[in-house]
DNA sequence: ATGAAAGCGCTAACAC
DNA sequence: GTGTTAGCGCTTTCAT
């Protein structure tokens, strides 16, 4: 390991014979500079490998080309995937990604929002699965842009990024009412939220009463977004006696938990019950029987976040602060046509 | 969104009435200040909310308390969990994830490096397939730590947090062997290394010439560690017509893959191939059936990787370069013991 | 124990 | 087109 100090404008500016606003001229190519000395101060560089210092140059710019995004956990397929949209093009746009898991903590949300903020973010782009208004107005008052990234549309007057959920779960639950299925489990991952606010819960039961099927409520069940979740909550449905015909987690990890599940207890999936999920996560397709689901661009949900943020940070009007993209259910094995 | 501008250590210092090293002083507990006046600054400091810029620190101390991390990305399960091991550990000691990623791509693991070095990290963890001898300098030349974890152990002059691969792969292919199995295939996960070089193909060579059995070249494979390169490999292999009677993939993505394309090549695992993984990431015990496979700690290398930056830092010696983490069978259901 | 002042590496007026 | 200078927010001598 060489530990030589690194060159400075200073030095470069010495070694060219020229001034340090020179040398910062050409390399920010603000300011007219003679193609001869501007040529003369290049060479300097590349000879030196001088890097300008981001820290000098933020502290006077106010602007640290740096973006904070805090995650649940980085494990989690759902934050990875946007992860990864929001890490491509953040670079794009030459701003970079601090890191910050929250294991769905509260406290640590609110701490690394404010530990982001301190290390003077320019924007903060927020994934989990529910906010609460205090949190809302932590983000607020930060006063740097914030996007939220959630599971859930919610209504709070931040800007958010998500998919329509009421009918994406409308949708589904019709698909599976297409293909023969007539009590229609629904595992809630947002159990946080009341149900009047949660969206797919509407969604659901609109599908439900636009077939005039009858709202049962033994067969809709609060639990968390993970597969160990999904286990739990589906094998205590199944314990206790409504033997649904199709499970409808809204979360692929929960559907997968729901699977084995079934498995466990001796059902055949999707041949004793349907599972489908919800997101379209990686694993989706690899896991066997592949998961029917319904498809979030999450990529794009992390790159559009990233935009709307780098956008506010421009001053450029961004007109809705919430954006919803589309989604697409992805027929796959896990739910049976059971019409034949 | 209220953009207020911060408060300073001047507005500070003017408001407690006294100078700006006093706040210094007590912000920092750097050297004794009147126990009177310290309140008086700490109230003032409350009251304003005043939290001191790191950017304006960092200058001056030249301690940017970040670390730099590379991954190939973040929905590669491997990397992610190293990634929580580092997350955790950077935070404890008040260190700042910076994240990149590379999608395995050379000229952008370099990139990311110089990248990483301008933004003044003060250690960089390096997770990726391989490196070599270049990327190798490039990372001791940055004049800061940096630590590879890497899947295999390799000779290079670099800090290094890895498992034991020969002993690990002998291992597991001696349990293969013990469960009855004698055409045991090998999906060597590293493809750019020569045979040599690769811990694991000598660990699984060592595994056979001690139980006699005669290394047939048909049965070894290379191919890339993710799920897709698996599933082409182990139907490559299939479709040759040597069918072994358990594959063992050095990486678990590439092993659930590998038992996907059994099933879809109408063999059932294990009862007629049984597929043997390596890393015991979250998905090996979700996946059905529940993957057999060595469990490495990969949060804990991730911890590990972080503490060595951090003595690094602090100039503390840290003895051997290379550390290897004990790693250890499990066995779950996708091996078959044949003997019965 | 406290304050004044220099300076970290850089950008951005402001002069010339 | 180029140089001089102030200053970003902070730490750290060096006086007192």
């Amino acid at each position: 390991m060489v530990t030589k100090k690194p060159t400075t404008i200073k030095d470069v500016a010495k070694k060219a014979g020229v001034s340090i606003s020179t040398v910062s001229r050409v390399i920010n190519d603000s300011k007219p500079v003679t193609n001869e000395v501007k040529q003369r101060v290049l060479d300097v560089i590349k000879e030196t490998g001088y890097v300008p210092n981001p820290l000098a140059r933020s502290l006077v710019t106010k602007k640290s080309q740096l973006i904070g995004v805090i995650v649940p956990e980085v494990t989690d397929t759902f934050s990875a995937e946007v992860l990864n949209g929001i890490e491509e093009i953040s670079k794009m746009y030459n701003y970079d990604i601090l890191l910050a898991n929250t294991y769905s903590e509260r406290e640590l949300e609110i701490k690394n929002i404010n530990l982001l903020r301190a290390k003077q973010v320019e924007g903060i782009v927020m994934i989990c699965w529910d906010i609460d208004q205090e949190i809302v107005n932590i983000l607020e008052n930060s006063g740097i842009p914030a996007v939220y990234i959630s599971k859930t549309t919610r209504d709070f007057d931040i800007y958010n990024v998500s998919t329509q959920n009421a009918p994406a779960t409308r949708d589904m639950t019709q698909f599976l009412i297409d293909k023969g299925h007539k009590n229609i489990s629904l595992l809630r991952t947002n159990y946080h939220i009341s149900n009047l606010a949660d969206a797919r819960l509407q969604g659901y039961k609109e599908a439900l009463s636009e077939n005039n099927i009858e709202y049962n409520d033994k067969l809709v069940k609060s639990c968390g977004a993970t597969y160990n979740d999904g286990y739990a909550t589906a094998k205590e449905l199944l314990n206790e006696g409504t033997k649904p015909d199709a499970i409808f987690a809204t979360s692929d990890e929960a559907a997968i938990g729901a699977i084995n599940a079934c498995f466990d207890m001796g059902y055949k999936v999707p041949e004793d019950i349907s599972v489908a999920g919800f997101n379209d996560v990686k694993f989706a397709k690899i896991y066997r029987p592949k998961l029917t689901t319904v498809y979030q661009p999450l990529f794009d949900m992390g790159a559009v976040a990233i935009r709307m943020i780098i956008k506010v940070i421009q001053g450029q009007d961004i007109g809705e602060k919430k954006v919803e993209l589309p989604y697409r259910i992805v027929d796959r094995e896990s739910v049976l046509d059971r019409n034949e």
